[in-house]
DNA sequence: CACACTTACGATATTCGTAAGGATT
DNA sequence: AATCCTTACGAATATCGTAAGTGTG
């Protein structure tokens, strides 16, 4: 007997329940597909192993010694439980089970999201899902802390931590009515919308910042500041002013009074990263799902208007 | 991947838990005495074996996968496990932990059995003892059902099922008062017992019916029957008669006022057997005591008159 | 003498350690 | 340059199957 250095293998107790329940060394080694005296060998080296003798053998009747049946026990559960981590594991893998986190922005999360989430839960049922719509700051908190396995946002990661990749550039849009003036163009730069009234998004939006860093303040006409962009949407509709936004949210604005045009402006791009942790790498739901959203990205030019 | 027949072993468990927590090949494999790239290797044939990437790894880092950290959970479990059904089927073998039943003849287990059973308690106090103590066929169905590891009894089994060897050999005496005619002699024979008043044991009994057989019952004159020896001391005692019993009971009737003397009388001898199951071995502890009960095994004379 | 476990032994696979390779900080 | 994981490869070890051995009913 070895000095408590005893290496037991899953095999080897596969083999002894078998010889326990079969009670006969020439159908146990055909069950473990194995030579009989090559079996014979291996229950003796697991005799020797645990350090106890587990059967009583003549040439005519094998039977358990009372060590034995107690060990029988003990290995006919521990299988059980291999065989149940090993199930788990493997459902894992096959993605017939697991968990994916992800943080993602208003705008793709209502607009683009769901589409592809429904994709994937086709595919995989039995994964959970878990998607927080929150802002830029918050989707790399989430990261971070764990609580997300990617996120989608706007801006880059703060810290070191994190990695960031470009998904996609959204490119911004004029919202106007239909009967405006503009509205029938194929594109518009930011000096035709130079004296419209301006329908603004609050400033904390990310939207809104881009939109200030081109359109100096001053030069716009703000007609008012609202913080959800179907209430801009409304306003347009009602005639209160025209709004540009990014390509991604262009589904708010989905209105027979409503177009959308194209804005010449190209250094005005709102750019959506894909940020992860840099040494926890992705679990395997989480890396499939990770590539059916590169796959599925948004083309990079946005939408056509749906004019 | 094989097709399901994984051998995994409680070394690998036991490797994959040290990087686990080490999260380091050199130093885990150091762990796990083995050189770095063998240690690697068995990493990697680990997870091979379950089919899931286990670790993720750069050459500055190295961090469990999502699903190595839930299979971190199982194999510690395991590992667990089997380092508790080791202890437990260890302390068997080196008898620190068990349980012995035996079935004995009231005689030798009020007499001989205490001693015998104090020493192997002191020996081995972790094991459990169970005793019957039980007339012959009592103990034969004892160990028949497995309630009792082996007995000892007066008849041979009668069954193939168990085995019997001759255990030892209880030779009659007289007892009588220190006042009698034949309290002196070194011997008596049947023959100067005939006309003496006997008191018997119940017909049940084992003693009686050896007694009848020799001498035949109309040769004794019958003073009483009773169940108990102790009784049967106090009547002897009291001058109602004389009485026969083995050896094994002259415990019974050690009193300052008593005298024993063997009985010349060369075929009649109780014999005691040992009796146990024939297919069903004895466990550890059962055949450490089984072996001290031979070592320990009465005198086949029987002991010598107190007197 | 037929069946079932054990021993013997040469062949095959695995596993090991050393040394070299490659990547990252 | 130092650290750490991987690859390469010959050597040591373990395991396997065939064939002979042994004991029991």
């Amino acid at each position: 007997m070895q000095i408590n250095q005893s290496n037991v293998s899953v095999r080897d107790l596969r083999a002894f329940t078998a010889l326990a329940e079969l009670r006969n060394f020439t159908r146990a080694a055909k069950e473990c597909n194995l030579s009989q005296p090559a079996f014979s060998a291996l229950i003796r080296a697991l005799e020797d192993s645990v350090g106890v003798r587990l059967f009583d053998r003549d040439t005519r009747k094998v039977e358990l010694t009372a060590e034995g049946r107690l060990f029988l026990e003990s290995a006919t559960r521990l299988l059980q439980d291999f065989g149940l981590a090993l199930t788990d594991l493997r459902d894992l893998a096959t993605r017939r089970r697991g968990r994916v986190a992800v943080a993602v922005l208003p705008a793709l999360a209502a607009g683009w999201l769901p589409d592809v989430l429904a994709e994937f839960h086709q595919a995989y049922p039995g994964i959970e899902l878990d998607v927080a719509d929150a802002l830029a700051d918050e989707c790399i908190d989430r990261v971070r802390a764990g609580k997300a396995d990617f996120a989608l946002a706007s801006s880059r990661s703060t810290s070191a931590e994190l990695t960031s990749e470009l998904f996609c550039a959204d490119r911004f849009h004029l919202v106007c009515r239909r009967d405006h003036a503009l509205a029938g163009r194929r594109r518009v730069t930011l000096q035709q919308l130079a004296e419209e009234p301006f329908i603004h998004l609050a400033r904390s939006s990310s939207v809104r910042q881009h939109i200030d860093q081109a359109i100096w303040p001053g030069r716009a006409r703000k007609v008012m500041e609202l913080d959800q962009l179907s209430t801009v949407a409304g306003m347009v509709r009602a005639g209160l002013g025209i709004t540009v936004v990014p390509a991604l949210t262009l589904f708010h604005f989905r209105h027979p009074e409503l177009v959308t045009v194209p804005l010449e402006a190209p250094g005005m791009v709102r750019e959506i990263f894909l940020l992860r942790s840099r040494d926890r790498g992705l679990s395997i739901a989480a890396r499939t799902l990770y590539e059916l959203c590169v796959l599925r990205k948004p083309a990079m030019r946005g939408p056509r208007s749906p004019a």
